[in-house]
DNA sequence: CTGAAAGCGCTTACAG
DNA sequence: CTGAAAGCGCTTACAG
C-alpha cells in the first residue's frame, strides 16, 4: 500500500522532468494508417484488455476466460490481425520455423523432399526455410550460419553431401537436427538412415534373376569427388553386398564414375564405355544419371530393354515418363519428411530413424538378348 | 539543470520502491555461454564503445571513423558475431528478404526459377523466402499473407495462376512486387511480360516450315480449369497468332485441354485424341506437358520425330535429355531473375519488364512422313 | 565522430 | 482470471 502511494507521488513529481518522449512520427501513422496494419495493442484497445491477454489467447494459454477470448478472438478477426513475426520471434527466443537445406533445387529428388518437409510442418504450424548448397561446402556452411543465425526451431540437413565442420557448428548451436544419412547420432543431431542396401539388393536381384551377369554400375560425383557422397556410399556398398548375397556366380561388374549434374554424368558415362565393356544391364546410382544413361543408350540406337536394361534409384516423379518408363528403386519422401519433422519437434535426444526402400518394377528392365550388340561389343 | 537536480533526488527516492528488477536468470546465463551466441553489446564491451557505434560499421555506415571500424571489426570476427535476424528486422522495421511464391516446385521450370532468383538475390545481400501455392487459390493467399507479415522487402510472384483478391492484398500493402506475365502494371506492382508470342511463332513457323499442316496444341489446367492460368492464355494467343500469320492455308488445327500436372495432362490428351484426330505435330504448352505427351505417343509406338514432330516450351534442364532431345521455347530465367530482383529493390514506380523467348532446335521436331500412320488415322 | 536512450511489437514472469 | 512492466537484441534519431 504503501508502495503504491509514494509511487504515486513520484509520479506526479515526474511529470515535468520525464517528459513521455513518445515519438509520434505523423508520418509513420499515415503509414500505419496506409499499410493497415494492426498491433497487438490495436486489438487490446478493441476489447479493452491487456496486451497479455490478447498475447495470452494468440498462443493458446489456458488462462483466459472463453468469455474474454472470444471476444479477443473477435476482434482479431475484424482487424485483421496477425502478429508480427519478428517481434514474436524476439520476445519469445524461439521460432516456428524449420531449416531445410538440400543440395540442389534442380534435382526432383530435393524439390519433392523439401515440398514433402514443407507440407509435414505446416501440420504441426511450423514453417520451412529452404536453402540449397549446389554441393559446394561454403555454400553449405553459408546456408547452416544463416538458418542458426535466424534461430530455428529444428534443422534438417537432407543433403547428400556431408560437411563436417557445419555439423559442428549445429552440434553446438544445440539446435533440434536431423541429417539424411549421417554417420552418427550425436547430442543433438539425429540421424535418418535410408536403407539403400535392400534397394539396391533388391535392384540387383532383380536383373540377376533376369539372367543379366553384365551389369553397369554408373554414378556421378560432385566438385571433382572431393567430397563423396554420403548417400552413394550407402548405395555402393548396397550394390557390392547385393552382388555378393546374389548367391549367383559369374558375374561381371564395371562401375563408371563421372563429375558433374547426374544427367550430364550418366552420359559421359555412356559415352566413355560403350564399345570398350559389354554390359547387359545398368544400375544408375540416382534417377537424373539414369536420364542421361538413356540418353547416352538411344543417341547409340541402343534399345530399352531390349539390348539393355535400366534400374534407376530415387524414384523422382518423372521417372515414370521416361521412355521407357524407368524401374526405379523408391525412397518414400513422405515418410522421409514425417519422421525428419517429428524429430525434430520430439526434441528429445538423437536418434537414428530407419527408411526403408522398395523396388518399383516398370519397363526398361527385361531379360537380357545377348544375340544383339549391347554394349558395342562383338560376342 | 534543474531537471537533473530533480531527477537526481527522484532516483533516490525510487530506489526502494523501484527495485531494477534485472532478471538474472542463470539457467539463461549458462544457456548464453553454451550456445556461445554473442549480441552486440558484447562486441561493444570488448571495444569499449557503444552499441550505436557497433550497429553503425554492421550496417557500413559512414559515421564511424576508420579507426574505429577496425577495432569494432576485429572485435566481430573475433567474436564469431552475427545480428540476430529478428531483433535487426524489428528495429529496422524492414527485412532483406524477397518472397517468392511460385506454383509447385515439383515443376523444374519453378525449382530452376527461384534458384535463379535465390543467385539474383545474393548478389543484392538478400535472401528469398520460398513459398508454393500447388495451383490452390487458398494456398496462394496464404503465402502472399504470410509473405506480407514476414515484412518482406519485396515480392515476386512467379506462379502461373493468378489471384485478384491476393494481388489486391499486396497492393494494399504496399510492398514492392513483380507479378509474372500479370495483366498490367500497378501502383507498388510490377509485371514481367514473357513474349511468349514471339516464341510460340517461332515454334509454329518452324512446323510450318517443315511442313506441317495439322498441328495438335496440348495443354494443361488446374483446378478444373476454374482459373485459367494466365502463362497459358498468352500461349494460346501466340499460338493463335502465329497460325494466322503463317502466311500458310490448310492449317488444321486442333487443341486438347486435361487438368493436373502436366505429364499427366499431356499423355491423357495423346490417349483422348489417338486415332480420332490426325496430326503431324504437337506443341505442347509446357515442357513438362511435353514429356507426358512423348509417353503418349511412345506407348503408341508413334516414333518422335520421323511419325510426330513435338514441340515444348519452358527449355527445362532435362528437355535436353529426353528422347528424343525436344525442341522448345527457351523462357531465359536468368534474365527473368534479374529483371525481376532490380525492379523490386530500385522501389521506384510500377514498370513492365518485357523478356523475349526463343526457339532452340533438338531432335524432336522433323520433315512429316505421311505415308505413314502418325495420327492413327488411315489417310 | 560517438554515446545514451527510445522504440520496434511482441511474450512472459510477476503481482494482484 | 487479468494487468503492468520488463525484456528480447537490435536501429536510429538526437544530443553532444
Amino acid at each position: 500500500m504503501l508502495g503504491i502511494a509514494v509511487k504515486q507521488k513520484l509520479r506526479i513529481l515526474l511529470k515535468p522532468v520525464k517528459v513521455p518522449k513518445v515519438r509520434v512520427n505523423p508520418a509513420q501513422e499515415e503509414l500505419r494508417e496506409f499499410t493497415k496494419r494492426p498491433r497487438i495493442q490495436d486489438v487490446a484497445a478493441l476489447v479493452n484488455v491487456s496486451l497479455g491477454t490478447v498475447s495470452a489467447v494468440l498462443n493458446g494459454n489456458g488462462r483466459v476466460s472463453e468469455k474474454t477470448r472470444q471476444r479477443v478472438q473477435a476482434a482479431i478477426d475484424q482487424l485483421g490481425y496477425r502478429p508480427d513475426l519478428y517481434a514474436s520471434n524476439l520476445a519469445r527466443r524461439e521460432t516456428r520455423l524449420i531449416g531445410v537445406v538440400v543440395s540442389n533445387l534442380q534435382n526432383p529428388f530435393f524439390a519433392e523432399t523439401a515440398q514433402a518437409l514443407e507440407e509435414e510442418a505446416a501440420l504441426h504450424g511450423y514453417q520451412i526455410s529452404l536453402m540449397a548448397t549446389n554441393f559446394a561446402p561454403e555454400q553449405h556452411r553459408a546456408a547452416i550460419e544463416h538458418l542458426l543465425k535466424a534461430r530455428i526451431a529444428g534443422l534438417a540437413v537432407m543433403t547428400s553431401e556431408q560437411d563436417e565442420a557445419s555439423r559442428q557448428l549445429v552440434i553446438q548451436s544445440g539446435v533440434p537436427a536431423v541429417f539424411l544419412d549421417g554417420s552418427k547420432a550425436e547430442a543433438n543431431a539425429s540421424v535418418v538412415h535410408v536403407d539403400s542396401r535392400r534397394g539396391m539388393q533388391a535392384a540387383v536381384e532383380h536383373l540377376l534373376q533376369l539372367g543379366h551377369r553384365d551389369l553397369l554400375f554408373v554414378r556421378n560425383s560432385q566438385n571433382g569427388g572431393s567430397h563423396p557422397l554420403l548417400s552413394h556410399k550407402l548405395r555402393d556398398r548396397g550394390f557390392a553386398a547385393a552382388i555378393r548375397l546374389g548367391k549367383v556366380t559369374g558375374i561381371m561388374t564395371s562401375v563408371v564414375d563421372f563429375d558433374g549434374p547426374g544427367a550430364d554424368a550418366g552420359e559421359r558415362a555412356i559415352a566413355s564405355i560403350y564399345g570398350k565393356t559389354y554390359f547387359s544391364a545398368v544400375i544408375a546410382i540416382t534417377d537424373t544419371v539414369a536420364m542421361g544413361v538413356y540418353r547416352g543408350l538411344q543417341a547409340r540406337n541402343v534399345r530399352i530393354p531390349a539390348d539393355v536394361s535400366v534400374v534407376g534409384f530415387d524414384n523422382i516423379s518423372f521417372s515414370r515418363f521416361l521412355s521407357p518408363p524407368l524401374t526405379t528403386v523408391d525412397v518414400p519422401r513422405k515418410e522421409l519428411s514425417r519422421l525428419t519433422v517429428e524429430a525434430l519437434l520430439r526434441k528429445g535426444h538423437a536418434r537414428v530413424l530407419s527408411l526403408s526402400t522398395s523396388l518399383v518394377l516398370r519397363d526398361s528392365t527385361a531379360v537380357p538378348a545377348r544375340e544383339t550388340n549391347p554394349g558395342g561389343i562383338e560376342m
